[in-house]
DNA sequence: CTGAAAGCGCTTACAG
DNA sequence: CTGAAAGCGCTTACAG
């Protein structure tokens, strides 16, 4: 058996003993052309299988209605569910997804942002590389091409982004903490300045101030790779100090789950002698024990709203780059990590 | 400031006062052009940004280089793994990737098939969506483009199916169990006899015939959706019964994981009173605490080897139908929920 | 070594 | 109501 190729205008016509054009403009039901005609097209479409060849109609037109997106590391939880959003947004509004990752890498990352030009996709949704600092690139990118910013953002690329309002969340995770009587609440943060970070650390001493607590610095802890081996690392330090915190904010979930990893080792009493909050709400987050109080950023909403405000840039009339930063709303969901006792 | 349109090959020749035939062969390092030309054009071609319209191209050839991926959903983590793999191998070989979801719904399942098909791409990937049965359609694209079916497969589409070993996974899973000393497993599977929920309890079966363990009809039970929540109910009805099982292989981590919290609600002794065994080595399974004992699926394996048959259906000379069926071998990680005390 | 021309499958302004 | 023709950007067999 071999693969049949696809039925082309062409074939139609000549079938039918109609032009091209004919064909063409009866199966996009163009006002033109008689009921009769259009009906007798349809049937003999229908009857050869006919499937238009979206590639061609996209060449002539420029627009291939596909949306590029990049990403770190599509297995991430949060970024598949981003992607969810992603792809289903832009199925609904006629357009297709094409997936890639940079696995942080900056090359890789030009590399992509490219190809996918080179791929004639109309727009492109980037969630930036860490430490990505050469921005000349994708800035030449822009210049070509509608481009969307979502999660890892970048203040010094003028095109819309699409973020959590991460300085508000962890002011009121903090807060929380604070409204439970705690008072030495230790940061375990990114060495880095990420641009979520940044903000959720600034949230942390916003807090702080706000409630007069003193900043201690002992008790901000950063690292490179805020994964849960950290988590658990940075912790066991908060545990030898001659005056423990009372309470640690993680700025990831994974973190923390290295913390309580760490504090249950010690037989230290979560929330009691030290409570603590992640951020994400990952899957884990319930999985741990005791579950772990956190953030939930909704990933659907993220990637639904930047598909949203990309496909308004594309579908734009005039070509004026907008650059708005749209803030979507996260949650704390208090769990026994930081229950009141 | 407004988007440039790309460079094309008409511009290049208009400056260089060349033929289009020549620049595009200059670009192609087409032996026939003279150094000296091949320089001039690849130095303009640097200089006013040139890219190359792959669409184009394409579109001429009848080969896009795309790969058209259909899963249930993205946000699994098991999915995204895999996902991963076909990703960095299909751009390994030049090849992009479209990814669309079914949601485990048998019609857009069968839509995005199609669309996927219009769009030209040059061989579809897919897991099929639970409880397909109308396989019509889907053989129906399967004549006009390669297919290669991976975990959730089906025998009834003759094509390339990547699978892992389930029948032998959940063989070598009760064994272990059996070697510790269980004699009473239960085992918690699917209703719907899914491929790999067939293939994992006929291991199971296997297991306990070739070690003359007698099969209990009540320590088998089924159900329609293998979540966490029904593994607990389910475990619930377990602890219920005069003699408990003294082992659980649940055929999914997030089953297995129910099991743990009811066991711990009961206070039961893992895995001294009961063991417990999972399927998918998730994260989840190393958070839990005791961490489970689980079935590592190699997710970037079975893409990386999907993508590598799919591609070389489609670049095969023959168009003949390749129906080879390949199994990834997976490994027992023992950990807590079932360690020899 | 270089160029003119055809063609991939479609849409659409222009004619009739 | 229908058709002939141009064109999207590229590659390549054919000519010179």
């Amino acid at each position: 058996m071999s693969k049949k190729r696809n039925t082309t205008l062409k074939e139609l016509s000549k079938e039918l003993n109609l032009s091209i054009s004919t064909v063409s403009r009866a199966l996009n039901d163009h006002p033109d052309i008689s009921q009769d005609t259009k009906d007798r097209v349809k049937k003999l479409a229908k009857q050869m299988n006919y499937v238009p060849n979206l590639f061609a109609r996209g060449f002539r037109s420029r627009e291939t209605h596909i949306l590029g997106v990049i990403v770190p590391n599509i297995s991430h939880l949060f970024t598949s569910t981003i992607l969810k959003g992603v792809i289903e947004e832009a199925e609904l509004r006629g357009y297709r997804v094409i997936i890639s990752e940079s696995n942080n890498d900056e090359i890789k990352q030009v590399e992509m942002l490219n190809t996918m030009t080179q791929f004639g996709v109309d727009g492109i949704l980037m969630s930036l590389a860490r430490k990505t600092t050469k921005l000349e690139e994708v800035l030449k990118v822009f210049n070509r091409i509608p481009l969307v910013l979502f999660d890892k953002v970048s203040s010094k690329i003028p095109c819309t982004q699409i973020v959590i309002n991460e300085e508000e969340a962890a002011f009121n995770a903090v807060e929380h903490l604070i409204e439970l009587g705690k008072e030495r609440i230790a940061i375990i943060k990114e060495t880095e300045n990420s641009y979520n970070s940044e903000k959720r650390y600034a949230g942390y001493l916003r807090a702080l101030n706000q409630y007069n607590i003193p900043v201690r610095d002992k008790l901000i802890l950063s690292t490179e790779d805020i994964s849960l081996a950290n988590g658990r690392r940075l912790t066991n330090i908060l545990l030898s100090m001659k005056k423990r915190p009372d309470a640690i904010f993680a700025i990831t979930d994974n973190a923390a789950i290295g913390a309580i990893k760490a504090l249950h080792k010690f037989k230290v009493k979560i929330p009691e002698e030290i409570a603590v909050v992640g951020f994400s709400n990952s899957i884990n987050s319930t999985i741990i024990s005791p579950s772990l109080t956190t953030v939930d950023q909704p990933g659907d909403k993220i990637g639904r709203t930047a598909v949203r405000f990309l496909i308004e840039e594309i579908e734009a009339p005039s070509n004026d780059v907008m650059t708005k930063t749209v803030e979507i709303k996260t949650s704390l969901i208090v769990r026994d990590s930081s229950l009141r006792v």
